[in-house]
DNA sequence: CGCCCAGTTGAAGAATTTCAAACGATGTGG
DNA sequence: CCACATCGTTTGAAATTCTTCAACTGGGCG
């Protein structure tokens, strides 16, 4: 399917797609709620590059960290590898989520981050973007809640790690999947899952067949239909019943 | 036992260790690396309350989000309540340590935090914060840094709690104790934990019992003493192998 | 056409949880 | 001062869930 997002990358009208202030994530993204003038300062150390192809690395684990990065569209998956080699993925990340914000921490990039599907991103100098929003404090605060959240976000899946049966953690990545679409007036309840099933069980801290297992039970209950990475959600009130833990 | 760090609370002498400069724990605290005279400026925002008695709440989940916490000594163990009231640990925190960096997200803290033991904190009033490091590159730096930690912490937390074993956990829990410790130049082989069994199996996403008995064949195998609260590591050769998932 | 990869399914096994009982320390009231 | 209740912890045995190992399927691609 084309990237709409991306048809304007070629000319340089004022008025395109290629800018913050007109970008259709504004209202997610770093720009929130700041005024023009200072989305216009923001969007002047951004930078777009061209879209990543499925399985292309944005960056590895103990890269020098010099930017985050804010995802025009697609998906993108960032992972840890331990000492051992073992891979433990850190997050799945839609349109309008920006990624690398481990970085500040030791000014290396502990994730490593590869695109799931064709997916574009705007790079965000770090030091620029420092360096501005001490100028502009609503960027601050953005850029403030921006690592808050992804804190509260990481704690919120503590819960699911520690104490959630295999179905619960299933459901609950689908419906956090629905949800975030739904944020793009996309389909809640029809969409395609960008990762595989290896990758969700990694990320949910459960084996490949435990997943799969997972999937035809509920295709059974008539909860979901998934074909492949096809995946509709037929009963999403038993999704959110089997995301709270119940049986 | 005195609680040194506040001996000084009453006069008001201008080197004792009530202020920023002072303070034992500048050298891994927000102040890090600091001009003395920035620190001083961070020193006029910090409010030294007095210490809280063991099992005293901090905040509360859904309270306003107003100050950051550094901890100055003591323990305080953070934690999250699911919508079905379960509760999920997200964190012990020692001296040095600074807690409520949930806040920013959305105005609220979504942790509630609670003193494991006595423990004295400073709390650092977070617009006064932002404002100050709007002037204070190296603050701001710092504050970022903070977040930033947080999130890495976080994340290589995943990795225990999706695949790790029983074992592998409770050892990666002793030694990141007993790294913390090491950093205060206090015995890192011989510490008391500051918290129940069942706020570790809580915390590791194990039940009470099962880290009961880790630390059962842990004291069989010659690798800890564990005398109710009272630990000493006799082998941390064999905890290391423990927690780096070997058998 | 045949290989390979991702996914599915089955059966056996292992690890942790659950349920239950008992222990020691601590604190309270008779 | 002792009996009794409580709390945090330990230990045992059974139950459960998930994992492991293995075989099989179907689509995509050289």
């Amino acid at each position: 399917m084309p990237n709409l997002l991306n048809t304007c990358t070629s000319h340089s009208g004022n008025r395109d797609f290629n800018h913050c202030s007109n970008c259709r994530l504004s209202g997610i993204c770093l720009p929130l709620s700041l005024e023009f003038s200072d989305i216009d300062r923001l969007d002047a150390i951004v930078q777009k590059g061209k879209p990543l192809q499925k399985g292309e690395i944005l960056y590895r684990s103990g890269d020098d960290f010099t930017a985050i990065y804010a995802i025009r569209s697609g998906a993108i998956k960032t992972w840890q590898t331990s000492r051992e080699g073992e891979i433990q993925i850190t997050g799945f990340h839609l349109a309008g989520e920006v990624i690398g914000l481990d970085g500040p921490a030791t000014n290396r990039l502990s994730n490593s981050a590869q695109a799931l599907q064709t997916t574009s991103v705007c790079a965000i100098p770090f030091s620029k973007l420092e360096s501005l929003s001490r100028q502009v404090p609503g960027l601050q605060r953005n850029l403030l809640q921006l690592l808050s959240r992804e804190i509260t976000s990481e704690q919120r899946h503590f819960g699911l790690l520690g104490h959630a049966s295999a179905d619960t953690r299933v459901a609950a990545l689908l419906l956090s999947l629905s949800a975030r679409h739904e944020r793009h007036n996309l389909s809640a309840t029809r969409f395609t899952l960008p990762m595989s099933r290896g990758d969700m069980a990694n990320f949910l801290g459960l084996t490949l067949e435990t997943v799969s297992r997972v999937f035809s039970r509920m295709q059974k209950q008539q909860v979901i239909t998934a074909c492949g990475k096809e995946l509709e959600i037929l009963d999403s009130t038993a999704l959110h019943n089997l995301a709270h833990h119940s049986d």
